[in-house]
DNA sequence: TCTATACGTTAGTATTGACTTACGGTTAGT
DNA sequence: ACTAACCGTAAGTCAATACTAACGTATAGA
């Protein structure tokens, strides 16, 4: 699917779901090995997978009767960039701003 | 609050909340102009940024009767640190390895 | 003191969505 | 052809949560 950052981050909204994506950061994975050890059923991964490659998280490579996932990077860089909006200069002075504001507060 | 990865994820999974903390990017703001134009309530953008400071994405300041909410840089670091463990080199040499896999599909 | 403004919180409701169960389809092996 | 392994999908259920309405608090100003 084309990478879509509001979509990876509803994605990514839900705990299970990031553990089955997690899953994905070792390697190429079969729904069967991520399914396992969760505590959740293997549809119940299915699904999951089906969000994540539709938001652009993930891949699938068929091979035989299994399909084998992996993280698609292009999800991660539409994250990145929309992150970086929020990450300009004017901000990071702000930071510094606000900080100062606290030390203050703290020591009356 | 403590800057935690997994818990600005949470907090960015929701739509209308992502809503009150893109008008964050456009620097302080008061909650009432931040609640201006959304097609919610007041109190339901107050609750919003109540989990955005607690997720570690937000910061407030007292200035008389007002609260001014400003984006907290560390949530924002701690997401891209985050992700960035799923961007490492192995998953790049794996993602040209998928992308020639496709090419190959689409002209059999 | 009285009023208005600006917010947070609580209680209650409604809707979203994560999960299981059951089923169907496909491939590999015998 | 038959079986087993692997996986996706559909339907239905239940819990999480986003929302509104009502209320309470604090500050600024007249």
């Amino acid at each position: 699917m084309t990478p879509n950052a509001e979509r990876a981050l509803d994605a990514l909204g839900d705990p299970t779901r990031r553990l089955v994506f997690k899953r994905l950061r070792g390697g190429t994975r079969s729904v069967r090995e991520i399914a396992e050890g969760l505590d959740v059923s293997r549809p119940a991964v299915s699904q999951h997978l089906k969000v994540l490659r539709t938001a652009g998280l993930a891949v699938v490579r068929i091979e035989g009767t299994r399909r084998l996932y992996a993280v698609d990077t292009r999800g991660v860089e539409a994250l990145r960039s929309w992150l970086d909006g929020f990450w300009d200069k004017a901000l990071v002075a702000f930071k510094t701003a606000v900080e100062r504001e606290a030390v203050k507060r703290r020591k009356p």
